[in-house]
Order: C-alpha cells, then structure tokens, then sequence
DNA sequence: CGGCATCCTTTCGGATACTG
DNA sequence: CAGTATCCGAAAGGATGCCG
C-alpha cells in the first residue's frame, strides 16, 4: 500500500489545527446546515458553550476563513451574521466519511 | 468532552476526540500505509515524538480500538507490534476526503 | 447584542529517570 | 526493548465582569 497523498505529507494534521478546537466542529456544522445565524442562534443553538469560547471559536474560524462575518451596525445593539464559507461547505463530504464511519462502527461487535 | 447531547448532529466531534491527539494521526497513517510495526519502529518512523508520548497515544489508540498491539514474550528484550485495526483503517476515507479538501483549497484564489 | 479583557482551572504535551 | 512513574510547563477551556 501506498501512501494516497500526491506530496508524502497528509494534510489531515493540518486541517485538525483547524477544526480541532472543542466547539469548532459544532459550529461550523451549525452554520453549514442552517445557513447563516447571529451570535445568539448560535448560543441557543449549541447551549453549553459560553459566550467567551463562542467567540474565540468563531475568531479561529473566520480567520481561517471557514466562516465569514457580518456586521449589521444598526441601531445601539448591533447584529452580528455569521455563516460558513465555501470552503467551510467544502468540508461536509469529510464529514460525512466519518459519520459513515462511526455508524459502521457502531454495528460491529467490538470487544471492550 | 464526550457529551454533545445533540444527537441530530454528526459524530465528527467525537472522532475528533478520538483521534485529535497531537500524534495519533501520525501513528495511524503509518500504521496503515506501512502495516505492523514495533515500537522502535514506530520512534523511527516519527523521529520527533518522546517515548513517553508515543506510549500514551498508543494506549489512547488502542483503547478506542484503532490499533492493536502484540506481545511476543521472547526471551529477554520483548517485542511488541503495533498495528491498525479495520476499524483504524476505515478512516482512511475520511482523511481522502480532508485531503482533497485540502487541495482544492490550495488552489482556489481566496480573497485574503 | 456582541464581544473584549482578565483571571482561574483543566487538560495536554513532554523531559527525565527507573524497571522487567 | 518497551514500557511505567513523576513532575512540570504550556496551552486549551471556561467563568466573570465591563464596554460600545
């Protein structure tokens, strides 16, 4: 067997730096199946995580430019649009893959 | 971080978990790409990790079933290999997947 | 409403030394 | 040869409070 990757690193590494953080995947799943969400949807969409980590999760992922953010300056409270990018959308086949993964998994009788 | 009570979502957060160590990923592709391998050789084939290190993401690995291990209680300096169960060796779409991800991502012009 | 700053806790990675 | 046992520093995760 060969290794599959056209240079001799795989970048798999790599992309768990960047999707690795506790909440990352959560998010960018939240965004990838519901489109965008402000600030707030996301909190109650993914209830235990606190505001603080919400937003270093998000700074992480907007500068790896998995999610892009808008701002709505309007009146004294301001909204904050978030939504996955293409790139960000890219990753669902990969997810995919593990969910497959983890449900033929899930069937075979494994020894503890 | 096992809850992720959630379960409409996808378990890519769990492999995450499982399989986010800084090394294990290592230890995986070259116990797939490369088969059986002893510990030694495992060192070898990762230069950069500690013996300390390379034991706990092994024993990591094995617990979640991703890699067997084998004793063979020769005569005094006993020897153990390592390899990737079915399991272990079913992800390998999945990181296909991240890798081809990774290349378009590569080659697409994306505004900074 | 969003989010930065601060401080604290927990987990992870790793160096070193010792053992069957 | 292939571990286990400690100990330590760094990093990630998280609670709280103030701000535009």
């Amino acid at each position: 067997m060969q290794d599959y990757t056209s240079s001799n690193l795989c970048p798999a590494p790599l992309v768990f730096a960047m999707i690795g953080g506790k909440w990352k995947l959560s998010i960018l799943q939240v965004l990838i199946v519901d489109g965008t969400k402000r600030f707030g949807e996301l909190r109650k969409a993914i209830p235990a995580i606190t505001q603080t980590m919400l937003t270093k999760q998000l700074r992480d992922l907007e500068r790896d430019g998995l999610v892009k953010r808008m701002i709505y300056a309007e009146v004294p409270p301001k909204k904050v649009e978030y939504s996955a990018t293409e790139d960000g959308v890219g990753l669902m086949p990969a997810f995919k893959e593990m969910h497959s993964w983890w449900e033929t998994r899930k069937r075979s009788p494994k020894a503890p």
